[in-house]
DNA sequence: AATTCAAAAATAATGTACGATCCAATCAAT
DNA sequence: ATTGATTGGATCGTACATTATTTTTGAATT
């Protein structure tokens, strides 16, 4: 394979900005500027990204190829709607997948790669939710470290994709006090594993942490949606 | 979730002609017509579909979304070229997920469902590798008699996606005798572990059988490369 | 004469503009 | 309530401008 990816991929840093209309519109849904079922109207978009039509009927056709957007004919596009059986959907792939990249993560960790993620895990300590686009980038990383060692780039990839989209719902929701505590206590064993080079036990850490995850954003989507339906 | 598929997904019959631009330079991959490697000229797709440039170049952006097309800047696209590594991605992540959406429908097959499924692997001793091509859709319906009956949707269409990818390469190879064999058995055998409600040996069936078919075709294009590198 | 390199031409991608047509949602009138 | 007209917006087509890449050409050097 070349270095061409088949798909944006994986960022190197995480900070650089959006140059093109496509990867403009994607940060916007995945930041939540744009709505989840928000129609999406070329001529708006055009407008707001100050481009002719043509680059936005293209970066739309591109998401939605990619999931982010779904298009009905003759009515246009709008943002990925998403509920509870979507995210669960999702997860339930996550779980399979990350344990499986954890694994191998573990038979090639160096001390190298331990000590850039206990670092990681000490600023995720030191922000301790205070900010939580702040939290979210930090636990990203967090798990890049981890993924990004990995020799299926298909699959970092699939993860990447699917984390962008929970991080587009998780940044809707609060972060209760239990699911904080537990992320970190979860963290935390999970280096510990990899440092006992016990794989199994690794792959099992990530599999709560993924399932717990994904229950709590759920239970989160059912409470806001009980408070105002 | 409304009756909106976020992609193309899984259709119907499998029998339909492709209409849109999109679908036919797709089925063109998939078919083989359009090399791996090869590039995509707007112009020249425009004018072998007899429409304009616009909906070919959305088709194409909606392709690479799909990781069907590559696209580099100011160079345009070219068909996903795919080499034993991809392949061998692919499969590491379907020897995850087929085992798991082989589980649930063990839980809920009915009498019918099983039926259905013997009629299928009928078909297949039937027509026994004679047409390459038939025995794809035969195959393909067979699994996916599976996998359309699971709640994960997007674990379905995940499946269906590879699928797709994984009969446009191994349309290029011959099936190997032994090759033909294991697939006729490990049908059986499936059959026998889901009519036994045997969840977990149904899925480890599964599982051998995904990675004897992306064993079988990595091997294929070793060999072929030996031959005309 | 052969080789190298740079300028120029050809090719093709990308972006803009705009008009035609079609679909479906809304509103009006029967 | 059904039908029919209006309209917003998507879709598709055409044409052309701009920019980047690739190929060709031709002059200069070895």
């Amino acid at each position: 394979m070349s270095d061409v990816s088949i798909s944006p991929g994986l960022p190197q840093s995480g900070l650089e900005q959006p140059v093109s209309v496509f990867e403009m519109i994607r940060e916007d849904i995945i930041s939540g500027r744009l709505e989840p079922n928000e129609r999406l109207k070329v001529a708006e978009l055009s407008d707001r990204y100050g481009t002719s039509t043509n680059p936005v009927r293209e970066a739309l056709q591109q998401l939605r190829g990619e999931g982010f957007v779904i298009m009905e004919p003759n009515r246009g596009a709008r943002v990925l709607p998403i509920d509870e059986a979507f995210v669960r959907d999702i997860i339930e792939i996550e779980v399979l997948i990350e344990p499986t990249l954890t694994r191998w993560f573990v038979s090639i960790a160096t001390d190298a790669d331990i000590a850039a993620l206990e670092a990681a895990q000490a600023e995720i300590e030191a922000v301790n939710f205070s900010d939580a686009t702040r939290h979210g980038q930090l636990d990203t990383r967090f798990h890049q470290l981890i993924y990004d060692r990995h020799y299926n780039r298909h699959a970092a990839e699939l993860w990447w994709k699917h984390r962008e989209i929970l991080r587009a719902i998780a940044r809707r929701y609060p972060t209760s006090l239990s699911r904080r505590a537990a992320v970190l206590s979860e963290h935390r064993e999970l280096i510990a594993r990899i440092k006992a080079q016990d794989a199994d036990g690794a792959a099992a850490v990530v599999a709560q942490h993924v399932e717990g995850s994904g229950r709590h954003i759920i239970e989160q989507m059912g409470a806001a949606k009980r408070l105002r339906p």
